[in-house]
DNA sequence: ATTTGACCAGAAATAAATAATCGGTCAAAC
DNA sequence: GTTTGACCGATTATTTATTTCTGGTCAAAT
């Protein structure tokens, strides 16, 4: 494992690669979308596709990957500028908040079959970490920090959290979204929510629970990166 | 339109034949269903079902009719009893926890493709009112009553109403059920949410909240009865 | 008056044969 | 060392012909 012939450093070809695979997975799908089509999307030939990836679902995996990492560095960013008025809530608020800037992730957690079409079926899906769902773990962390109220039973609320944002993420095939109050508003309504519903009153540790918050976040990217850096077939 | 010949009058075969229907439509879906496994699953013969109905269509039409009606009743049977301790929550609290007997509207609602097939593309699906969503307009009545606190934005309550049911019964695609906590939590716990955030601290007027609401469905439920009984063909 | 089930035409499924396409390779060009 | 694109086997799509099935009807039976 790991000594398949090394793959070519051409990093911005990589990268034209996979932003022209993002766009054609978005326009035509996974099963409709060619490998010739890519070539000619990043205007390179079809064999340069194979100097760095080893076959059109390993670039797909590699895109996905790619995604989740910058979906993780713009939730952390923006963390980190929200300093002060930092609560236990931002952390979902931004997730909502900076989701449809990836629509391909988007399309991963609703299992999107216009988009990613035989995909699903080629590749085990809980290998991304994006399919998983919020982890009791996590919120019990934010709770001995003192930042989730003690009295909450918390596989209760990650369910809740996890149907929310499926609901809200979802919501467009029932409801069109030209019918939809603005997205900014619902974020913050959703906010709302979270903070009257899961925050204690005094507000807890809001340092402590940030500091632990930030760290479970870099260890995620930290894990996103190490199999991007593996992403050679076994 | 109504002048067609009239139907069969014998109401015990009509609900053996809708029975039939509904467990037939949740086991094959609507396309594999034939009207012979209808008249074999309800002891008849194919052409006793022609004596109530015009078609396969407008059987479904009608068990989905039937089926809201039973839905509206067992909302309102439970809300009467809940005639103390109501709150403006109930409602949607209730809703949740009664549609799981009526998977057929579940299916409804969800547009499951697997229940009902190419019967979405025969039937304009708006002139069911279960495909309606909360309606920003009952809302303000309640608000009116003073059951909803006065600051909220009706159409952005409205809004999140509906992901959030839509969420909860669609999570199940994401989350395998035997994972999720027991329904009736989640419900009790929903309700919590819609308590804290959409009700105002001091409860408001219940009675004539509850008074509303009771004229609402009682409305809702005539109009369903009525759409029953000029289920003839135009 | 009711109820049935054989019957019909159109729709849908199946099968077979053929054509087109696509993921992936690699000798040749650069 | 890199990159290309003609090429290959296998899968997938298209076409055609044939058969089966199904929603709906109605003369006959009850």
């Amino acid at each position: 494992m790991g000594i398949k012939a090394q793959k070519s450093e051409n990093k911005p070809r990589e990268k034209r690669i996979l932003e022209a695979t993002a766009r054609l997975l978005l326009r035509y799908g996974y099963d409709k979308m060619t490998m010739s089509d890519i070539a000619e999307e990043a205007g390179i030939s079809k064999g340069a596709i194979y100097l760095h990836y080893d076959s059109k679902e390993t670039l797909v995996d590699a895109l996905i990957t790619r995604q989740s990492i910058a979906y993780a560095d713009d939730i952390m960013t923006l963390l980190e500028q929200d300093m002060d008025s930092w609560s236990f809530v931002t952390l979902y608020q931004l997730a909502m908040r900076l989701i449809p800037r990836y629509p391909l992730l988007i399309g991963l957690i609703r299992n999107n079959k216009n988009i990613f079409g035989t995909y699903f079926q080629r590749t085990a899906l809980d290998m991304f970490h994006l399919k998983r769902r919020s982890r009791p773990e996590f919120l019990q962390l934010m709770q001995q920090a003192g930042v989730i109220r003690a009295d909450l039973d918390l596989k209760l609320a990650a369910y809740t959290l996890d149907y929310m944002a499926y609901g809200l993420l979802t919501i467009e095939d029932i409801i069109p979204p030209e019918e939809a109050p603005p997205f900014e508003d619902v974020v913050n309504f959703f906010g709302e929510i979270l903070e009257k519903t899961f925050t204690p009153p005094d507000g807890g540790n809001k340092e402590a629970g940030k500091a632990i918050l930030m760290q479970l976040i870099a260890a995620y990217k930290a894990q996103l990166v190490a199999r991007e850096e593996t992403s050679d077939k076994e």
